[in-house]
DNA sequence: CAACCGTATGCCGATATGGTTATACCGTAC
DNA sequence: GTACGGTATAACCATATCGGCATACGGTTG
């Protein structure tokens, strides 16, 4: 359970990637790359959710969610489990999640940099 | 200069992020879902290098290599500094090779996973 | 069986993206 | 000043991607 895990690992090697390896890992962040599958996964985070589920927690149109949970079931990044008529997705784990995070601290202070230069002198406005 | 920093932040609030951060977020996670950006990230893990020094690295021609590193910089990923007639790039900071760390983690535990599925009773053929 | 509901897939148009070529820009050296 | 090297930009093509519509697939209910 812990997520306290070696950041080496054993196929990712750290000599010169593969442009294999390099075209999986950049599929992967492609598939965060794209906002309606970000909303997707925040909306997964409070528990696994049904299509039509999603459909109205996203606003995203039903064959429109239908691909992008395939792309993102695809990347690892959320599970499918049937249940009746239905099929639940939900995060594949919370690594996902940390992601964001790491990239939304970025984006924070990118933004508070870009505030600074833009208004140097200024109090908040 | 600390890498210790709290994962919550200011403009990154938990409750539904409005469409223009997760368009932000994505724009991020979609600068580094190409392999040749990758591929440019990792040769300036040992440092600077010029567009030329990159070239020569990468094998990506001169004019698409300055397109991507315009994105990288845009994404705010890499930093420019002018160096005579040169022009060198480096790393922002070391926050991108940790997403690459986690995210190639995880390719690496699924990877393992469907090699498990593929063989399951095989030694490591 | 048929009817129905939830989900996935195929096709389409609009748009975005990556790569190449040619060229413009900007320093430096002479 | 001109000539030249390094970098950025413009124009272009090929391809990929997103979103919507229609429809096929799969499972449930009667």
């Amino acid at each position: 359970m812990s997520t306290r895990r070696p950041v080496r690992h054993a196929t990712t090697a750290r000599r010169t990637p593969t442009p294999e390896l390099l075209g999986l890992v950049a599929g992967r962040f492609r598939a965060l790359g794209e906002p309606a599958r970000l909303g997707i996964l925040h909306a997964l985070e409070d528990g696994p959710l049904s299509v039509t589920a999603l459909v109205a927690r996203t606003g995203l149109g039903q064959a429109n969610l239908s691909k992008h949970l395939q792309q993102l079931h695809s990347a690892g990044f959320v599970s499918r489990t049937r249940r009746g008529m239905f099929v639940d997705y939900a995060l594949a784990d919370e690594r996902v999640l940390h992601l964001c995070e790491l990239m939304c601290g970025r984006l924070d202070d990118d933004l508070a940099a870009s505030r600074a230069v833009m208004a140097p002198q200024r109090r908040s406005a």
